[in-house]
DNA sequence: ACCCACTTGTAGCGAGTGCTACATGTCGCT
DNA sequence: AGCGACATGTAGCACTCGCTACAAGTGGGT
């Protein structure tokens, strides 16, 4: 077949597969180009400059995540608001896992800069997994929408010092979640 | 008075101010240096190579935390476990925590990559307030080992959702901690 | 067949990167 | 006074960065 047409929708694919390997934080337009078998001259073309690569990669990112969601994840109710956090947390915790959280830790030290476009992918990423975890917590849960904030805070600690190498700590945390 | 020679221990507190400010991620020789009233030149001869530099840096910013959990923290205990999580929470909201934190995450992501130096850093700062937590429950908990652990969690996590926007998330996780 | 807009390649610019070679300065010691 | 170790300044290297100027190719519409 002859190659195809450039576009930002053939590009961002590889563009992403890269940034899962390699991190989003320093990734530059050279080898970013590389990996999509062109040449930093189309990446500024196909997109204006190096920011609204970063942007349409973020937002591609957060599509990304969402079919995680949909895949990776139980679709049956989770059997208390512990086995919930917990089945996020150990399902995330697997190896194939570990390309998006690099990837996931230098968008958070994106927002720590005040950056609209980190923030809004995080944010989103966020809302996300909020729902996610709202429509699986177990049918009797007294206060869904409670509980599922209850539920993210520890998911999301228990990551952090995971990421930190302190994952006994987020484990402790997580397993004495009541319900 | 003469220009003090210069060492690592005069150079780090202006490289950590530089760093406060500007972050941790992209700091480079020469903008360091300039903090520090020298030359990209001195910082290598001083400290070898710009990873050493880092090293330094966040051995130093590791004493820093220590410092700010002596004096910005309160020293009474809390009346709750809740109490305990969001004292912390509060405190590291005021604006004068925002530069400490852009490093912070700066430092989480910089885990993510498995270095060690950063893994050391982070995970030191974890266990220092983890020791503080334990020492600032309600001295009748049932449990302040595994009480810290609890509070931690909900601490980190609603401190990353705050970084990414959704701290309503992570105030409402807090709340719901019991005690 | 011709034109013209879109797409791509080549080459390069100016700035910044970590780091080094080399010369010079400064200070204590004998 | 003079030596030698440490400290510092100047200049530069080879490289990467985001981005651009310019030319060439391609393909559809008339």
């Amino acid at each position: 077949m002859p190659p195809a047409r450039l576009s930002r929708e053939t590009l961002l694919p590889l563009l992403a597969a890269h940034v899962m390997e390699h991190g989003l934080a320093d990734a530059s337009l050279r080898p970013l180009a590389k990996a999509a078998g062109t040449s930093d001259r189309m990446l500024i073309y196909h997109f204006g400059n190096k920011d609204a690569v970063v942007e349409a990669l973020l937002d591609y990112l957060g599509g990304m995540f969402a079919a995680a969601l949909d895949t990776a994840f139980p679709q049956e109710r989770a059997a208390s608001r512990r086995a919930c956090a917990e089945t996020v947390y150990d399902i995330t915790a697997r190896p194939e896992f570990a390309p998006f959280f690099r990837v996931w830790w230098d968008i958070v030290a994106g927002c720590a800069d005040s950056n609209e476009a980190y923030l809004a992918a995080a944010g989103g990423m966020m809302d996300l997994l909020l729902d996610w975890v709202v429509a699986h917590l177990p049918e009797d849960d007294p206060d869904p929408t409670a509980g599922a904030r209850v539920v993210m805070t520890a998911i999301e600690g228990a990551q952090m010092l995971r990421a930190v190498g302190r994952g006994d700590i987020g484990q402790a945390g997580l397993a004495a979640l009541e319900g």
